[in-house]
DNA sequence: CGGGATCCAGTTCGATACTG
DNA sequence: CAGTATCGAACTGGATCCCG
């Protein structure tokens, strides 16, 4: 199957064979959003074997869509880069996300739970332009979770990557969060607010007032939750 | 693992569990092209088993993409129309099919060379327009193919759907196209025109010189030749 | 002819373990 | 950190057959 595919000079069907293969745009995604090493994609793709990941990766460089290139301030390491056709996925993800954010019912998407995922994405998406021009901390506690994915930490600083821990870094926290899983992905999603969960008494906040109130703000959403849902 | 698919909450993921499974964003182009009935669409994607086909027929039914409806002027039977959500992924399949034709070579695509899907696409996208308003006999010669695939007949009535013929309809002939089927094909991709190739003498046009002349017009190009490739 | 269903062989994928 | 190795399970494609 490998050799012959769709044998079709469409331009869609030239294009699926590439992007359409299982895992693939989900990885694709995750490049454009700016991931370059296999362990950061990994963490964008957890459920993907490493094999597969590996692979993937291959038939992408093959593809032209990205290139082994050096990463940042470590020249020993080769990261997957995206060149400019991969750049130019861009629209292709996008519409796939609006579609998928304005057709498929909310109830499906909140039964894929993962702290691990929405962590790593939120960290992503964070804005610290709302936030104090320190190093700020910002505890996640999800009691419904199992013991080892229940506790995450942001850590803010500014002119740096915001940093995301699942073990207790040390350091003052500014701001708790204590919420369900679903509910803190609910409102990732663009779903409902932290207002509306927290006068519902699902999404509990302790600390800084300030860091509280701005929550929707600096709190970055999913690159879709722009997208009215139609459905569910 | 048709249950337990990518499990994220990412509406990329979710459309992608539908949208990304081998042969689907093809189909889904056909569909979006405007077929309706299982053979028509079995004509878009000849590579696709029928099995495969009433499959993904049944997930995207399910994914309330398509919905069986009576075809027009057959109650008896029941087609594949696009719903709602459906006809809302014209801008996927066109996003990909921009990216594809934009950064796909166009070597690897003229590899993938089919006199019935070329003739299938050209029925679909032919412009009567600039033609005369009487019935029109326009016949396809590519005498590079084997016998059974070497001739093709594109009937065109005012107020009527295009016709397909590969067995001699035993009408008059109003011009007469004789190529190879790639030259045609780079043609409808919009990779080359009517004119160069006919200049370089490797396109014949015979019969009404007022038809060979506005070729390039009534001949409706793939929706993507309007994309200029930036690749081989 | 339209619209599938069945069966079989060949690939691909997922889970887990392991290495430089 | 950055991948390979392995093996059973699931998916795909092709051929063939069926039914109204």
């Amino acid at each position: 199957m490998a050799k012959d595919r769709y044998r079709q000079f469409c331009p869609v069907a030239m294009a699926a064979e590439v992007l359409c293969t299982r895992w693939t745009m989900v990885l694709v995604r995750e490049l454009v959003a700016g991931s370059t090493r296999f362990n950061d994609l990994r963490r964008g793709v957890p459920r993907m074997s490493p094999t597969l990941l590996s692979k993937r990766l291959g038939e992408l460089e093959a593809a032209g869509i990205v290139r082994r290139a050096p990463i940042e301030g470590e020249p020993a390491h080769l990261g997957y880069e995206l060149t400019e056709p991969g750049r130019d996925l861009a629209p292709v993800v996008e519409a796939v996300g609006m579609w998928g954010q304005k057709w498929v019912e909310a109830e499906p998407s909140l039964g894929n739970l993962d702290p691990g995922l929405l962590m790593w994405d939120m960290r992503r998406n964070l804005d610290p332009t709302p936030m104090p021009e320190i190093k700020t901390v910002i505890a996640f506690r999800y009691p419904d979770q199992p013991e080892e994915r229940r506790h995450w930490w942001l850590i803010v600083e500014p002119e740096a990557e915001v940093d995301l821990c699942s073990i207790e870094p040390g350091f003052d926290v500014d701001l708790d969060v204590e919420t369900d899983l679903r509910c803190m992905t609910a409102i990732w999603m663009g779903l409902t607010t932290v207002r509306k969960e927290a006068d519902r008494g699902r999404l509990a906040l302790t600390g800084d007032p300030g860091l509280a109130r701005a929550m929707q703000d600096w709190l970055g959403l999913s690159p879709f939750a722009s997208q009215e849902k139609r459905v569910g």
